[in-house]
DNA sequence: ATGCCCCACTCTGTGGGA
């Protein structure tokens, strides 16, 4: 079963693009980021004459995450647990009832710029409340991934300049370590699990020529719990997809699982 | 160099992204 993450940067924008990668890569579920759009006005059936089942968490303008899915879905969950006032559509989650179900979590981690104040507050915050749901989870002790933008560059090697992103919300020591905290608690970053040498990003800025001088930062992940990581068959970047005419800024990102 | 480019929703400029 092959399952992709992709921050599309707004599904109207990529009215052509998405729907000619999903019928290339073939995804068995994809999990979108900035959607940028409310839950009424995204072109379902785009993806639903595709194959795919689709459940969206919307807002307007901004944020917003969805899922893609051939295999059917079950229990539905829009909103990252722990805050009742929180009103950025940046997480959902299901169940892909696969012949080994597995519960999925897309995300979409906050930007956390500038830094400090309080959108890295909430940044941290954020990933706090991802730690607890993770937590949650682990204690089922079934399959399941968290997959997305988490706007985290975790280490040197996987930025073209590093010292760029040092004090940076992406590459600030406190947001690697509120990131390898995640990891402690026993999940497997699926791509540092198939592939160690440094050079391999998701992101490149659409400005300053950041893709054509290769510009880029490895910021999209999939965590996975012990019982999803036995399951990891590959994991892989599609770095070609930024070259592609109406690209989103980030790249999709997918893995293999023997499920 | 708080800008470069792209997106959404328009008070066709402004806010947000990373």
């Amino acid at each position: 079963m092959k399952i992709a993450t992709f921050n599309i940067n707004g599904v109207k924008a990529r009215f052509e693009t998405l729907p000619r990668w999903l019928e290339e890569a073939k995804p068995d579920v994809a999990l979108l980021q900035e959607i940028k759009s409310i839950d009424e006005n995204f072109p379902r059936e785009i993806f639903e004459n595709l194959g795919y089942q689709v459940e969206t968490h919307g807002q307007k303008s901004f944020n917003g995450v969805a899922i893609l899915s051939k295999i059917p879905l079950e229990d539905v969950k829009r909103g990252l647990p722990g805050d009742d006032t929180d009103e950025q559509a940046r997480y959902i989650e299901a169940t892909v009832m696969a012949e080994t179900p597995i519960r999925v979590c897309g995300l979409y981690l906050p930007n956390g710029n500038p830094t400090p104040g309080p959108k890295y507050d909430y940044k941290l915050a954020w990933m706090e409340r991802l730690i607890a749901r993770a937590e949650t989870l682990l204690a089922t002790e079934e399959p399941f991934l968290m997959a997305g933008d988490y706007n985290v560059i975790p280490q040197d090697e996987d930025a073209t300049r590093p010292d760029a992103w040092h004090s940076d919300a992406l590459g600030l020591p406190q947001s690697r370590a509120a990131f390898r905290r995640l990891l402690n608690l026993g999940l497997t970053e699926a791509f540092r699990a198939c592939t160690s040498n440094a050079g391999h990003y998701s992101f490149w800025d659409y400005q300053a020529g950041s893709w054509d001088r290769n510009d880029g930062i490895r910021i999209d992940h999939f965590l996975l719990s012990p019982q999803c990581a036995d399951l990891l068959l590959d994991c892989q970047i599609d770095k070609e997809e930024r070259g592609r005419s109406k690209p989103s800024d980030h790249v999709p990102v997918w893995v293999d699982l023997a499920a």
